[in-house]
DNA sequence: CTTATATATTCCAAAAAAACGATATGGAGC
DNA sequence: GCTCCATATCGTTTTTTTGGAATATATAAG
């Protein structure tokens, strides 16, 4: 019941739904997620500890970054089934697609104003 | 959008998840509702509103009751899925199953001491 | 070892949700 | 009309959730 009611509330606010739909497009790491939500850097890191406990995405870390994708589902039943379920929501509310659309543009170098990528469009 | 976060935050609370699984068993009253959760009439009042504007359950008056049964799914496809997937969840769940057998025991004419019906045990 | 940096955690205020008693609503019966 | 009764709504308190600034943690680089 715990880990239902979990999974449930992880997809009850709008910024961890965005995360969720952006995530399917590819892995992220904090301050690009933060970007594409709008949000504080604790804000965000927040959402994603839930999002996280509720075995709906995992992280990696990679030196300082930490990358977060969807998780597989081993952890969680509930949570697979809405991941697999989400991939055909939702895509065309605006909300969702201006978010989507956008992650194809978000670099962490570019985001943080790293030298690095980001070669095409300067 | 709001739509997919309404049937997420109506499954996010454990009395509501219990009325869900007490209606896969039988059609109820408020009363008989109340009764199988434990909460105030008003609590349970407000719990119905909010899984019925969800679109996971429907209402019908008959005289002074008001019948409540599980949503058809034509308004709201993400509860039409949910509905279809919890059918097999939660079932082994000790909070779950102790609510979805005590379902056969709960009568409204018993619960409110009224004559008709609840004819055995006496 | 010190500095810089990406992320996590803590602390606090604001907003939302949950619970319940009290009251209102509306149908049934006299 | 009035009364009774099942349910809905209101008013208030308590609890939970959310958001961000400030701080802590951990890794990389010098």
């Amino acid at each position: 019941m715990k880990e239902f009611l979990k999974v449930m509330k992880a997809a009850s606010d709008p910024s961890r739904v965005k995360i969720l739909k952006m995530l399917e497009n590819k892995k992220m790491c904090v301050c690009e997620i933060q970007t594409g939500i709008g949000a504080a850097q604790s804000t965000t890191s927040k959402h994603l500890k839930i999002l996280e406990d509720a075995g709906l995405v995992t992280s990696h870390k990679d030196g300082l970054w930490v990358n977060y994708i969807l998780a597989d589902g081993r952890q969680s039943p509930y949570a697979a089934t809405l991941l697999g379920n989400m991939r055909h929501w939702l895509n065309d509310e605006p909300e969702i697609a201006a978010v989507t659309s956008q992650v194809k543009r978000l670099d962490r170098y570019e985001i943080l104003n790293k030298p690095r990528a980001a070669s095409a469009g300067l």
